[in-house]
DNA sequence: CTTGAAAATGAAATTCAATTTCATTTATCA
DNA sequence: TGATAAATGAAATTGAATTTCATTTTCAAG
């Protein structure tokens, strides 16, 4: 299932675009990998969708831009992308990893609709100040954490008719 | 890598056992199912254990009490359980499906050392009341929710064996 | 420009937890 | 008791994630 996303997250301008590339590619420098047209197709592929995308879903559309780019290539470049910061796991918890860029985006989480998969994000700087918190107390050298609220969005409820889940 | 549970949890006296046990055969009546040895020398077995448990892990002890059990039952059984709220699905975002029991335990969280696996509890109100608040603020209907905090123990900090890791 | 070594690519194979299938056995109740 | 609906467990299947490997490409040193 899709995960259509709701968020204020606007479309990268010419120069954001222009800026993360460079990220990437500084990246791949320092640790000694290569400039391939491939992973730059991945790269501006990836960073102007707004959806949660799993590593098939990005396939699909990287396809529609260069047929002859594979599957594997996406799943190695979205794990370059989460190395040096472009792009980070969401953990939606329904079977398949998904990705979300993070270029210049600010800390956030997600509500998601446990019928219709949508996910809003919402911000909430307490759930920051709790890691920090709560590393402290007890003596955790805390990195990071996931947050997430499930639940049935406005629309479902008004719809009213759960559809029976379909196979994925 | 068994999930080793630092928490306030108490084993089960024999009179919350058999509430349990209780809890689950209504539950079994309730849905038109059968009371089963099977069934339950595995909701012994997973009552017994503070830790979190894999099915596979939890396979593994209910083969010490009968060996005749077969997995396929335990991971059945483990979805009944948590349909009557005995056990929850914790999801530690690390390949395997885990679960714990709920039967008397307050609302809590998890704190995962991404060293050595090692899991801590911890309490904390203000989670509860984000989730009910933010659903309220985007009108949705919020059942449930995640929240994990990631890190480094202090055991492990200390034996400080691990490579820096490059940060993300 | 070459060119050679290191890395990248992508199709196919593999892994592994999760889930389903199905033939046989068992619990329940009239 | 018997009828029958459900339970069981071994084996098969699924599907996402990951690895393998033969071939192609990048890049920097000459």
């Amino acid at each position: 299932m899709l995960q259509r996303r709701i968020d204020d997250h606007a479309p990268p301008t010419r120069e954001a675009m222009r800026e993360a590339q460079d990220i990437f590619f500084k990246h791949l420098k320092r640790v000694g990998l290569k400039h391939t047209e491939q992973r730059d197709t991945i790269l501006r592929t990836f960073l102007e969708t707004r959806d949660h995308l799993s590593t098939d879903e990005l396939f699909r559309l990287v396809r529609q831009k260069d047929p002859k780019i594979g599957f594997t290539t996406i799943y190695r470049t979205l794990k370059l992308l989460a190395e040096c910061g472009l792009a980070s796991e969401v953990a939606f918890h329904d079977g398949v990893a998904r990705y979300e860029h993070q270029f210049n985006r600010r800390s956030h989480h997600h509500m998601v609709c446990t019928d219709c998969g949508v996910s809003v994000e919402f911000f909430s700087p307490e759930v920051g100040k709790l890691e920090e918190e709560i590393g402290r107390k007890y003596h955790f050298d805390a990195t990071r954490h996931t947050f997430q609220i499930y639940g049935i969005c406005e629309d479902c409820r008004k719809n009213g008719k759960r559809v029976p889940a379909t196979s994925h």
